[in-house]
DNA sequence: AAATTGCGTTCCAAATAATGGAACTTCAGA
DNA sequence: TCTGAAGTTCCATTATTTGGAACGCAATTT
Protein backbone atom coordinates (compact mmCIF):
# COMPACT_ATOMS: atom_id res chain seq x y z
CA UNK A 1 0.00 0.00 0.00
CA UNK A 2 0.93 3.53 -0.85
CA UNK A 3 2.15 5.94 1.94
CA UNK A 4 -0.65 8.07 2.56
CA UNK A 5 1.39 9.75 5.71
CA UNK A 6 -0.41 10.78 8.57
CA UNK A 7 -4.28 10.28 7.30
CA UNK A 8 -2.93 6.90 6.52
CA UNK A 9 -2.36 6.21 9.87
CA UNK A 10 -5.45 7.52 11.55
CA UNK A 11 -7.17 5.64 9.25
CA UNK A 12 -5.43 2.38 10.34
CA UNK A 13 -6.75 3.16 13.66
CA UNK A 14 -10.21 3.68 12.52
CA UNK A 15 -10.55 0.54 10.77
CA UNK A 16 -8.80 -1.32 13.91
CA UNK A 17 -12.05 0.29 15.89
CA UNK A 18 -14.63 -0.15 13.40
CA UNK A 19 -13.46 -3.82 12.95
CA UNK A 20 -13.43 -4.94 16.19
CA UNK A 21 -15.82 -7.55 17.89
CA UNK A 22 -16.61 -5.19 20.70
CA UNK A 23 -15.64 -1.64 21.24
CA UNK A 24 -12.54 -1.41 22.39
CA UNK A 25 -10.73 0.24 25.04
CA UNK A 26 -7.72 2.58 25.08
CA UNK A 27 -5.17 -0.01 26.05
CA UNK A 28 -6.75 -2.54 23.27
CA UNK A 29 -6.39 -0.12 20.73
CA UNK A 30 -2.85 0.56 21.99
CA UNK A 31 -1.55 -3.16 21.93
CA UNK A 32 -3.28 -4.10 18.66
CA UNK A 33 -1.90 -1.03 16.67
CA UNK A 34 1.40 -1.13 18.07
CA UNK A 35 2.12 2.26 17.66
CA UNK A 36 3.75 4.25 20.99
CA UNK A 37 0.99 5.49 23.27
CA UNK A 38 1.68 9.36 23.22
CA UNK A 39 1.00 8.61 19.54
CA UNK A 40 -2.19 6.54 19.83
CA UNK A 41 -3.46 8.85 22.44
CA UNK A 42 -3.48 11.59 20.59
CA UNK A 43 -4.36 9.98 17.27
CA UNK A 44 -7.97 9.23 19.22
CA UNK A 45 -8.28 12.18 20.13
CA UNK A 46 -8.10 14.13 16.85
CA UNK A 47 -10.57 10.82 15.38
CA UNK A 48 -12.64 12.00 18.09
CA UNK A 49 -12.68 15.58 17.99
CA UNK A 50 -13.73 14.94 13.90
CA UNK A 51 -16.58 12.65 14.91
CA UNK A 52 -15.12 9.43 13.17
CA UNK A 53 -15.32 7.91 16.55
CA UNK A 54 -16.97 8.00 19.46
CA UNK A 55 -15.80 7.49 23.35
CA UNK A 56 -18.67 6.31 25.38
CA UNK A 57 -18.76 7.19 29.76
CA UNK A 58 -16.79 3.78 30.11
CA UNK A 59 -13.92 4.79 27.85
CA UNK A 60 -14.81 2.41 24.93
CA UNK A 61 -14.08 3.51 21.36
CA UNK A 62 -16.88 3.02 18.69
CA UNK A 63 -17.41 4.56 14.87
CA UNK A 64 -18.57 7.76 15.02
CA UNK A 65 -22.12 9.33 13.48
CA UNK A 66 -20.08 11.32 11.42
CA UNK A 67 -19.14 8.39 8.89
CA UNK A 68 -23.05 7.93 8.61
CA UNK A 69 -23.40 11.18 7.43
CA UNK A 70 -20.56 11.41 5.09
CA UNK A 71 -21.70 7.70 3.65
CA UNK A 72 -25.25 8.73 2.57
CA UNK A 73 -23.99 10.87 0.46
CA UNK A 74 -21.23 7.81 -1.09
CA UNK A 75 -24.76 5.75 -0.81
CA UNK A 76 -25.98 8.49 -3.62
CA UNK A 77 -22.97 8.46 -5.68
CA UNK A 78 -23.18 4.98 -6.27
CA UNK A 79 -24.64 4.99 -9.22
CA UNK A 80 -24.32 1.58 -10.05
CA UNK A 81 -27.15 0.35 -7.90
CA UNK A 82 -29.47 2.28 -10.04
CA UNK A 83 -28.79 0.54 -13.13
CA UNK A 84 -28.59 -3.05 -11.90
CA UNK A 85 -31.86 -2.70 -9.47
CA UNK A 86 -34.29 -3.93 -12.22
CA UNK A 87 -31.60 -6.65 -13.41
CA UNK A 88 -31.20 -7.69 -9.74
CA UNK A 89 -35.13 -8.31 -9.55
CA UNK A 90 -35.47 -9.91 -12.19
CA UNK A 91 -32.60 -12.39 -11.35
CA UNK A 92 -34.20 -12.81 -7.40
CA UNK A 93 -37.82 -13.06 -9.46
CA UNK A 94 -36.71 -16.15 -11.95
CA UNK A 95 -34.98 -17.71 -8.47
CA UNK A 96 -36.77 -16.57 -5.64
CA UNK A 97 -33.55 -16.66 -3.56
CA UNK A 98 -31.56 -13.52 -2.42
CA UNK A 99 -29.79 -11.65 -4.86
CA UNK A 100 -26.62 -9.74 -4.01
CA UNK A 101 -24.64 -6.73 -5.58
CA UNK A 102 -20.81 -6.64 -4.53
CA UNK A 103 -17.79 -4.46 -6.12
CA UNK A 104 -14.31 -5.75 -5.13
CA UNK A 105 -12.32 -3.12 -3.05
CA UNK A 106 -8.68 -3.51 -2.39
CA UNK A 107 -8.70 -7.19 -0.49
CA UNK A 108 -12.49 -6.92 0.14
CA UNK A 109 -15.58 -7.02 -1.37
CA UNK A 110 -17.97 -4.48 -0.23
CA UNK A 111 -22.06 -5.67 -0.94
CA UNK A 112 -23.83 -2.55 -2.81
CA UNK A 113 -27.38 -3.99 -2.83
CA UNK A 114 -29.50 -6.77 -2.01
CA UNK A 115 -33.00 -7.99 -3.03
CA UNK A 116 -34.76 -10.47 -0.78
CA UNK A 117 -37.37 -12.01 -0.12
CA UNK A 118 -39.09 -11.21 3.18
CA UNK A 119 -37.09 -9.51 5.40
CA UNK A 120 -36.33 -6.19 3.66
CA UNK A 121 -35.94 -4.63 7.15
CA UNK A 122 -32.77 -6.27 7.85
CA UNK A 123 -31.11 -4.38 4.51
CA UNK A 124 -29.07 -1.42 6.48
CA UNK A 125 -27.17 -4.43 8.15
CA UNK A 126 -26.15 -5.33 5.18
CA UNK A 127 -25.75 -3.43 2.54
CA UNK A 128 -22.23 -1.42 2.88
CA UNK A 129 -20.49 -4.02 4.73
CA UNK A 130 -17.15 -5.67 3.31
CA UNK A 131 -16.43 -9.33 3.69
CA UNK A 132 -13.21 -10.90 2.87
CA UNK A 133 -12.25 -11.99 -0.46
CA UNK A 134 -11.59 -15.64 -0.67
CA UNK A 135 -14.10 -16.48 1.08
CA UNK A 136 -17.26 -15.36 -0.89
CA UNK A 137 -18.84 -16.32 -4.39
CA UNK A 138 -19.52 -12.01 -5.20
CA UNK A 139 -15.08 -11.82 -4.16
CA UNK A 140 -13.99 -15.06 -5.87
CA UNK A 141 -15.99 -13.99 -9.13
CA UNK A 142 -14.75 -10.64 -8.95
CA UNK A 143 -10.96 -11.85 -8.19
CA UNK A 144 -11.21 -13.83 -11.43
CA UNK A 145 -11.68 -10.79 -13.41
CA UNK A 146 -8.59 -9.19 -12.55
CA UNK A 147 -5.12 -9.50 -14.54
CA UNK A 148 -3.99 -12.98 -13.38
CA UNK A 149 -0.62 -10.74 -11.96
CA UNK A 150 -2.39 -8.29 -10.44
CA UNK A 151 -4.99 -11.51 -8.45
CA UNK A 152 -1.32 -12.81 -7.40
CA UNK A 153 -0.46 -10.15 -5.90
CA UNK A 154 -3.61 -9.10 -3.91
CA UNK A 155 -3.42 -13.08 -2.92
CA UNK A 156 -0.34 -12.98 -1.41
CA UNK A 157 -1.02 -9.76 0.50
CA UNK A 158 -4.11 -11.84 2.02
CA UNK A 159 -4.28 -13.27 5.62
CA UNK A 160 -6.68 -16.40 5.53
CA UNK A 161 -9.22 -17.42 7.92
CA UNK A 162 -11.03 -20.27 8.53
CA UNK A 163 -15.02 -19.72 8.88
CA UNK A 164 -16.01 -22.98 7.96
CA UNK A 165 -14.23 -26.65 7.09
CA UNK A 166 -14.89 -25.85 3.61
CA UNK A 167 -13.17 -22.02 3.52
CA UNK A 168 -9.96 -21.42 0.98
CA UNK A 169 -7.83 -21.05 3.39
CA UNK A 170 -4.60 -20.88 1.11
CA UNK A 171 -3.25 -18.97 -1.56
CA UNK A 172 -2.52 -22.17 -2.91
CA UNK A 173 -6.17 -23.41 -2.91
CA UNK A 174 -7.75 -19.71 -4.21
CA UNK A 175 -5.43 -19.78 -7.10
CA UNK A 176 -6.74 -23.27 -7.97
CA UNK A 177 -9.98 -22.57 -7.62
CA UNK A 178 -9.67 -19.39 -9.49
CA UNK A 179 -8.26 -20.83 -12.65
CA UNK A 180 -11.25 -23.04 -12.56
CA UNK A 181 -13.83 -19.77 -12.23
CA UNK A 182 -11.87 -18.31 -14.96
CA UNK A 183 -12.89 -21.22 -17.32
CA UNK A 184 -16.32 -21.55 -15.78
CA UNK A 185 -17.24 -18.05 -16.15
CA UNK A 186 -18.63 -18.31 -12.54
CA UNK A 187 -18.11 -19.47 -9.11
CA UNK A 188 -19.44 -21.14 -6.28
CA UNK A 189 -19.01 -20.56 -2.64
CA UNK A 190 -20.12 -24.04 -1.14
CA UNK A 191 -20.23 -23.18 2.55
CA UNK A 192 -17.08 -21.15 2.77
CA UNK A 193 -17.81 -18.41 4.68
CA UNK A 194 -20.41 -19.44 7.04
CA UNK A 195 -22.10 -22.76 7.69
CA UNK A 196 -25.03 -23.94 5.56
CA UNK A 197 -24.70 -20.72 3.31
CA UNK A 198 -24.54 -21.23 -0.62
CA UNK A 199 -23.82 -19.32 -3.41
CA UNK A 200 -23.34 -18.89 -7.26
CA UNK A 201 -21.42 -15.78 -8.65
CA UNK A 202 -20.56 -14.23 -11.99
CA UNK A 203 -18.49 -11.23 -12.41
CA UNK A 204 -18.60 -8.30 -14.43
CA UNK A 205 -16.56 -5.34 -15.25
CA UNK A 206 -17.39 -1.55 -14.55
CA UNK A 207 -16.28 1.85 -16.39
CA UNK A 208 -12.94 3.12 -14.79
CA UNK A 209 -9.23 1.06 -14.21
CA UNK A 210 -9.45 -2.34 -12.99
CA UNK A 211 -13.02 -2.30 -11.44
CA UNK A 212 -14.35 -5.24 -10.87
CA UNK A 213 -17.75 -6.25 -9.08
CA UNK A 214 -20.14 -9.29 -9.44
CA UNK A 215 -23.29 -10.37 -8.49
CA UNK A 216 -24.80 -13.52 -6.96
CA UNK A 217 -27.87 -15.80 -6.10
CA UNK A 218 -27.64 -16.90 -2.62
CA UNK A 219 -29.55 -19.66 -0.72
CA UNK A 220 -29.23 -21.96 2.45
CA UNK A 221 -28.33 -24.93 1.76
CA UNK A 222 -31.37 -26.89 2.75
CA UNK A 223 -32.96 -25.89 0.40
CA UNK A 224 -30.39 -24.94 -2.70
CA UNK A 225 -28.06 -28.20 -3.82
CA UNK A 226 -25.16 -27.77 -6.22
CA UNK A 227 -27.66 -29.02 -8.56
CA UNK A 228 -29.80 -25.72 -8.37
CA UNK A 229 -26.79 -23.89 -7.95
CA UNK A 230 -25.42 -25.25 -11.19
CA UNK A 231 -28.94 -24.12 -12.83
CA UNK A 232 -29.36 -20.85 -12.05
CA UNK A 233 -25.30 -20.24 -12.89
CA UNK A 234 -26.71 -19.77 -17.02
CA UNK A 235 -28.69 -16.90 -15.44
CA UNK A 236 -26.91 -15.70 -13.17
CA UNK A 237 -23.79 -14.86 -15.95
CA UNK A 238 -26.54 -13.63 -18.39
CA UNK A 239 -27.68 -10.83 -15.82
CA UNK A 240 -23.95 -9.88 -15.08
CA UNK A 241 -23.68 -9.54 -18.52
CA UNK A 242 -26.00 -7.27 -18.57
CA UNK A 243 -25.09 -5.14 -15.81
CA UNK A 244 -21.84 -4.73 -17.28
CA UNK A 245 -23.15 -3.38 -20.61
CA UNK A 246 -25.87 -1.42 -19.17
CA UNK A 247 -22.95 0.27 -17.36
CA UNK A 248 -20.83 0.72 -20.07
CA UNK A 249 -23.76 2.41 -22.01
CA UNK A 250 -24.64 4.57 -19.02
CA UNK A 251 -21.43 5.59 -17.58
CA UNK A 252 -18.70 5.89 -19.90
CA UNK A 253 -16.66 2.98 -22.05
CA UNK A 254 -14.58 0.46 -20.17
CA UNK A 255 -11.21 0.82 -19.38
CA UNK B 1 -13.53 23.73 16.91
CA UNK B 2 -10.32 22.44 18.04
CA UNK B 3 -7.38 21.48 16.48
CA UNK B 4 -7.30 18.29 14.76
CA UNK B 5 -4.25 18.66 12.87
CA UNK B 6 -3.70 17.08 9.44
CA UNK B 7 -6.40 14.90 9.90
CA UNK B 8 -8.72 18.50 10.30
CA UNK B 9 -7.69 19.12 6.97
CA UNK B 10 -8.09 15.95 5.30
CA UNK B 11 -11.83 16.19 6.81
CA UNK B 12 -12.88 19.38 5.75
CA UNK B 13 -11.55 18.68 1.94
CA UNK B 14 -13.98 15.10 2.45
CA UNK B 15 -16.73 17.31 3.85
CA UNK B 16 -16.33 19.37 0.63
CA UNK B 17 -16.59 17.15 -1.68
CA UNK B 18 -19.47 15.09 -0.04
CA UNK B 19 -21.62 18.07 0.58
CA UNK B 20 -21.51 19.59 -2.86
CA UNK B 21 -24.43 19.40 -4.95
CA UNK B 22 -22.75 17.74 -8.20
CA UNK B 23 -19.55 15.43 -7.75
CA UNK B 24 -17.10 18.33 -8.10
CA UNK B 25 -13.41 18.56 -9.91
CA UNK B 26 -10.38 19.30 -8.88
CA UNK B 27 -10.49 23.35 -9.69
CA UNK B 28 -13.91 22.93 -7.94
CA UNK B 29 -12.38 21.82 -4.58
CA UNK B 30 -8.84 23.88 -4.95
CA UNK B 31 -11.26 27.20 -5.28
CA UNK B 32 -13.77 26.10 -2.31
CA UNK B 33 -11.06 25.43 0.00
CA UNK B 34 -9.20 28.46 0.09
CA UNK B 35 -5.93 26.53 -0.25
CA UNK B 36 -3.07 26.42 -2.32
CA UNK B 37 -2.79 24.02 -4.88
CA UNK B 38 -0.25 21.78 -3.96
CA UNK B 39 -1.68 21.28 -0.97
CA UNK B 40 -5.16 20.47 -1.94
CA UNK B 41 -3.72 18.02 -4.90
CA UNK B 42 -1.62 15.99 -2.04
CA UNK B 43 -4.23 15.80 0.47
CA UNK B 44 -7.30 14.75 -2.41
CA UNK B 45 -4.55 12.05 -3.60
CA UNK B 46 -4.29 10.92 0.38
CA UNK B 47 -8.06 10.52 0.58
CA UNK B 48 -8.64 8.95 -2.67
CA UNK B 49 -5.37 6.76 -2.15
CA UNK B 50 -7.32 5.64 1.49
CA UNK B 51 -10.65 4.84 -0.38
CA UNK B 52 -12.01 7.49 0.96
CA UNK B 53 -12.85 9.45 -2.22
CA UNK B 54 -12.77 8.14 -5.63
CA UNK B 55 -11.72 9.25 -9.08
CA UNK B 56 -13.96 9.33 -11.91
CA UNK B 57 -12.74 9.03 -15.38
CA UNK B 58 -13.76 12.19 -16.24
CA UNK B 59 -11.79 13.50 -13.43
CA UNK B 60 -14.81 14.63 -10.60
CA UNK B 61 -14.12 13.47 -6.96
CA UNK B 62 -17.17 11.49 -4.97
CA UNK B 63 -17.24 10.26 -1.97
CA UNK B 64 -15.51 6.59 -1.74
CA UNK B 65 -17.30 3.83 -0.55
CA UNK B 66 -14.38 2.99 1.92
CA UNK B 67 -17.34 5.42 3.74
CA UNK B 68 -20.04 2.73 3.43
CA UNK B 69 -18.18 0.22 4.46
CA UNK B 70 -17.33 2.04 7.87
CA UNK B 71 -20.60 3.61 8.33
CA UNK B 72 -22.33 -0.38 8.45
CA UNK B 73 -20.29 -0.40 11.81
CA UNK B 74 -21.17 2.78 13.05
CA UNK B 75 -25.14 2.08 12.35
CA UNK B 76 -25.00 -1.49 13.64
CA UNK B 77 -23.45 0.50 17.13
CA UNK B 78 -25.98 3.19 16.82
CA UNK B 79 -28.40 1.29 19.24
CA UNK B 80 -30.38 4.02 20.21
CA UNK B 81 -32.55 2.82 17.08
CA UNK B 82 -33.31 -0.61 18.29
CA UNK B 83 -34.95 0.81 21.58
CA UNK B 84 -36.56 3.57 19.65
CA UNK B 85 -37.86 1.48 16.66
CA UNK B 86 -41.30 0.23 18.24
CA UNK B 87 -41.88 3.39 19.83
CA UNK B 88 -41.04 5.50 16.78
CA UNK B 89 -43.40 2.69 15.05
CA UNK B 90 -46.59 3.39 17.51
CA UNK B 91 -45.98 6.86 16.81
CA UNK B 92 -46.41 6.48 12.83
CA UNK B 93 -49.43 4.35 13.47
CA UNK B 94 -50.92 6.99 15.41
CA UNK B 95 -50.60 9.96 13.55
CA UNK B 96 -50.46 8.11 10.07
CA UNK B 97 -47.51 10.19 9.02
CA UNK B 98 -43.83 10.31 8.51
CA UNK B 99 -41.96 9.55 12.07
CA UNK B 100 -38.10 10.67 12.13
CA UNK B 101 -35.48 10.09 14.65
CA UNK B 102 -32.27 12.66 14.93
CA UNK B 103 -29.51 13.29 16.98
CA UNK B 104 -27.50 16.59 17.53
CA UNK B 105 -24.07 16.50 16.03
CA UNK B 106 -21.81 19.97 16.49
CA UNK B 107 -23.72 22.09 14.45
CA UNK B 108 -26.55 20.00 12.66
CA UNK B 109 -29.02 17.20 13.07
CA UNK B 110 -27.88 13.74 11.61
CA UNK B 111 -31.26 11.48 10.98
CA UNK B 112 -31.05 8.10 12.22
CA UNK B 113 -34.38 6.54 11.61
CA UNK B 114 -37.41 7.06 9.93
CA UNK B 115 -41.05 5.38 9.42
CA UNK B 116 -42.87 5.98 6.66
CA UNK B 117 -46.01 4.43 5.04
CA UNK B 118 -44.96 3.86 1.59
CA UNK B 119 -41.64 4.63 0.28
CA UNK B 120 -39.86 2.00 2.20
CA UNK B 121 -37.61 1.97 -0.58
CA UNK B 122 -36.64 5.67 0.16
CA UNK B 123 -35.35 5.08 3.32
CA UNK B 124 -31.63 4.98 2.63
CA UNK B 125 -31.09 8.18 0.79
CA UNK B 126 -32.55 9.51 3.94
CA UNK B 127 -30.89 7.65 6.69
CA UNK B 128 -27.23 9.28 8.36
CA UNK B 129 -28.20 12.56 6.53
CA UNK B 130 -27.17 15.75 8.23
CA UNK B 131 -29.51 19.10 7.98
CA UNK B 132 -29.06 21.95 9.69
CA UNK B 133 -29.83 22.79 13.23
CA UNK B 134 -32.01 25.54 12.62
CA UNK B 135 -34.64 24.95 10.26
CA UNK B 136 -35.49 21.49 11.28
CA UNK B 137 -37.91 20.52 14.10
CA UNK B 138 -35.86 17.57 15.31
CA UNK B 139 -32.64 20.31 15.62
CA UNK B 140 -34.69 22.90 17.23
CA UNK B 141 -36.53 20.56 19.63
CA UNK B 142 -32.87 19.49 20.56
CA UNK B 143 -31.03 22.57 20.62
CA UNK B 144 -33.53 23.70 23.31
CA UNK B 145 -32.55 21.10 25.83
CA UNK B 146 -28.64 22.14 25.93
CA UNK B 147 -27.59 24.33 28.49
CA UNK B 148 -28.48 27.98 27.09
CA UNK B 149 -25.26 29.17 27.39
CA UNK B 150 -23.75 26.19 25.09
CA UNK B 151 -27.19 26.61 22.92
CA UNK B 152 -26.00 30.41 22.65
CA UNK B 153 -22.48 29.43 21.72
CA UNK B 154 -23.64 27.06 18.85
CA UNK B 155 -26.03 29.27 17.52
CA UNK B 156 -23.17 32.53 17.28
CA UNK B 157 -21.22 29.80 15.19
CA UNK B 158 -23.98 29.00 12.70
CA UNK B 159 -24.30 30.48 9.09
CA UNK B 160 -27.67 31.52 8.24
CA UNK B 161 -29.30 29.89 4.65
CA UNK B 162 -32.48 30.95 3.91
CA UNK B 163 -34.59 27.60 2.08
CA UNK B 164 -37.91 29.84 2.53
CA UNK B 165 -39.40 32.69 3.32
CA UNK B 166 -40.31 31.22 6.63
CA UNK B 167 -37.07 29.87 7.41
CA UNK B 168 -35.74 31.49 10.72
CA UNK B 169 -32.51 32.89 9.19
CA UNK B 170 -30.78 34.70 12.42
CA UNK B 171 -29.52 34.63 15.69
CA UNK B 172 -31.95 36.55 17.20
CA UNK B 173 -34.96 35.10 15.37
CA UNK B 174 -33.78 31.56 16.71
CA UNK B 175 -33.20 32.25 20.23
CA UNK B 176 -36.61 33.91 20.36
CA UNK B 177 -38.08 30.65 19.30
CA UNK B 178 -35.75 28.53 21.17
CA UNK B 179 -37.37 30.43 24.66
CA UNK B 180 -40.44 29.29 23.28
CA UNK B 181 -39.86 25.49 22.69
CA UNK B 182 -37.88 25.35 26.20
CA UNK B 183 -41.91 26.54 27.80
CA UNK B 184 -43.91 24.72 25.41
CA UNK B 185 -42.00 21.27 25.20
CA UNK B 186 -42.03 21.13 21.58
CA UNK B 187 -40.67 22.45 18.08
CA UNK B 188 -42.89 23.31 15.10
CA UNK B 189 -40.95 23.21 12.06
CA UNK B 190 -43.38 25.81 9.51
CA UNK B 191 -42.40 25.33 6.44
CA UNK B 192 -38.79 26.28 7.31
CA UNK B 193 -36.86 24.05 5.43
CA UNK B 194 -38.59 23.16 3.06
CA UNK B 195 -41.60 24.46 1.31
CA UNK B 196 -44.98 22.03 1.44
CA UNK B 197 -43.46 20.51 4.52
CA UNK B 198 -43.87 20.84 8.18
CA UNK B 199 -43.39 18.94 11.36
CA UNK B 200 -43.72 18.90 15.25
CA UNK B 201 -40.69 17.59 17.51
CA UNK B 202 -40.04 16.76 20.97
CA UNK B 203 -36.34 16.54 22.27
CA UNK B 204 -35.00 14.00 24.66
CA UNK B 205 -32.01 13.26 26.14
CA UNK B 206 -29.77 10.12 25.50
CA UNK B 207 -27.18 8.70 27.96
CA UNK B 208 -23.81 10.38 27.64
CA UNK B 209 -22.44 14.18 27.96
CA UNK B 210 -24.83 16.08 26.15
CA UNK B 211 -25.94 13.85 23.93
CA UNK B 212 -29.49 15.40 22.75
CA UNK B 213 -32.10 14.12 20.18
CA UNK B 214 -35.44 14.22 19.00
CA UNK B 215 -37.96 12.57 17.14
CA UNK B 216 -41.09 13.92 15.04
CA UNK B 217 -44.01 13.85 12.94
CA UNK B 218 -43.65 14.94 9.45
CA UNK B 219 -46.36 15.58 7.01
CA UNK B 220 -47.43 17.74 3.78
CA UNK B 221 -48.66 21.38 4.28
CA UNK B 222 -51.72 19.98 2.15
CA UNK B 223 -53.05 17.65 4.69
CA UNK B 224 -51.29 18.61 7.70
CA UNK B 225 -52.05 22.36 9.21
CA UNK B 226 -50.97 24.04 12.77
CA UNK B 227 -54.28 22.49 14.38
CA UNK B 228 -53.24 18.72 13.40
CA UNK B 229 -49.66 19.60 14.66
CA UNK B 230 -51.25 20.70 18.13
CA UNK B 231 -52.87 18.11 18.68
CA UNK B 232 -50.58 15.95 17.92
CA UNK B 233 -47.56 17.29 20.35
CA UNK B 234 -49.15 15.82 23.10
CA UNK B 235 -47.74 12.11 21.42
CA UNK B 236 -45.13 13.48 20.52
CA UNK B 237 -43.73 14.62 23.67
CA UNK B 238 -44.80 11.08 25.35
CA UNK B 239 -43.17 9.24 22.76
CA UNK B 240 -39.80 11.21 23.66
CA UNK B 241 -39.98 10.57 26.93
CA UNK B 242 -40.70 7.23 26.54
CA UNK B 243 -37.54 6.67 24.66
CA UNK B 244 -35.75 8.58 26.65
CA UNK B 245 -36.64 6.68 29.98
CA UNK B 246 -35.87 3.31 27.67
CA UNK B 247 -32.38 4.54 26.67
CA UNK B 248 -31.42 5.66 30.08
CA UNK B 249 -32.49 2.18 31.56
CA UNK B 250 -30.36 -0.13 28.60
CA UNK B 251 -28.02 1.94 28.07
CA UNK B 252 -27.02 3.39 31.48
CA UNK B 253 -27.85 6.36 33.63
CA UNK B 254 -28.16 9.83 31.82
CA UNK B 255 -25.35 12.62 32.89
C1' DA C 1 0.16 26.12 -37.51
C1' DA C 2 1.35 28.83 -33.61
C1' DA C 3 -0.16 30.98 -29.48
C1' DT C 4 -3.13 31.01 -25.60
C1' DT C 5 -5.71 29.40 -21.94
C1' DG C 6 -7.46 26.21 -18.57
C1' DC C 7 -6.49 22.29 -15.89
C1' DG C 8 -3.98 18.97 -13.53
C1' DT C 9 0.55 17.37 -11.82
C1' DT C 10 5.22 17.61 -9.82
C1' DC C 11 9.03 19.76 -7.14
C1' DC C 12 11.54 21.30 -3.04
C1' DA C 13 13.30 24.57 0.69
C1' DA C 14 10.95 26.43 4.67
C1' DA C 15 7.45 25.95 8.11
C1' DT C 16 4.83 23.07 10.83
C1' DA C 17 2.99 19.10 12.87
C1' DA C 18 3.70 14.32 14.41
C1' DT C 19 6.55 11.40 17.11
C1' DG C 20 7.59 8.66 21.13
C1' DG C 21 9.94 8.10 25.46
C1' DA C 22 9.16 9.34 30.01
C1' DA C 23 6.92 11.41 33.76
C1' DC C 24 2.51 12.25 35.86
C1' DT C 25 -2.34 11.25 37.37
C1' DT C 26 -6.20 8.29 38.66
C1' DC C 27 -8.46 4.71 40.33
C1' DA C 28 -9.25 -0.11 42.11
C1' DG C 29 -7.87 -3.64 44.74
C1' DA C 30 -4.79 -5.97 48.32
C1' DT D 1 -1.27 2.73 52.74
C1' DC D 2 0.87 0.50 49.04
C1' DT D 3 0.80 -1.42 44.37
C1' DG D 4 -0.30 -1.97 39.73
C1' DA D 5 -2.97 -1.06 35.76
C1' DA D 6 -5.01 2.32 32.72
C1' DG D 7 -5.17 6.75 30.88
C1' DT D 8 -3.22 11.48 30.14
C1' DT D 9 0.19 15.12 29.46
C1' DC D 10 4.75 16.98 28.21
C1' DC D 11 8.42 18.42 25.01
C1' DA D 12 12.89 18.07 22.42
C1' DT D 13 13.64 15.49 18.21
C1' DT D 14 12.25 14.07 13.81
C1' DA D 15 9.47 13.62 9.84
C1' DT D 16 5.67 15.49 7.25
C1' DT D 17 3.11 19.02 5.41
C1' DT D 18 3.15 23.32 3.24
C1' DG D 19 2.63 26.38 -0.69
C1' DG D 20 4.72 29.05 -4.31
C1' DA D 21 6.38 28.20 -8.71
C1' DA D 22 7.35 25.67 -12.73
C1' DC D 23 5.97 22.01 -15.82
C1' DG D 24 3.03 19.12 -19.09
C1' DC D 25 -0.79 18.61 -21.81
C1' DA D 26 -4.81 19.13 -24.40
C1' DA D 27 -8.50 22.00 -26.01
C1' DT D 28 -9.59 26.51 -27.89
C1' DT D 29 -8.43 30.71 -30.16
C1' DT D 30 -5.79 33.68 -33.28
Amino acid sequence: MKDTGTLGKAMRLLDLVARAERPPRFSDVLQQSGEPRGTVHRQLSHLVEEGLLEIAADGTYRPGLRLLSLASRAWASADIRTIAAPILAALHEETGETVHLGVLRGQEVIYLDKVESRQSVRMHSQIGRASPVYCTGIGKAALSLLPAEEASRLIAGLRFERFTPSTLASALALEVELEVIRIAGHAFDREEHEEGIRCVAAPFRLPGPDQAAALSVTGPAFRVGQDRLEAWAEAVMRAAKTVEKEAALRLGPLH
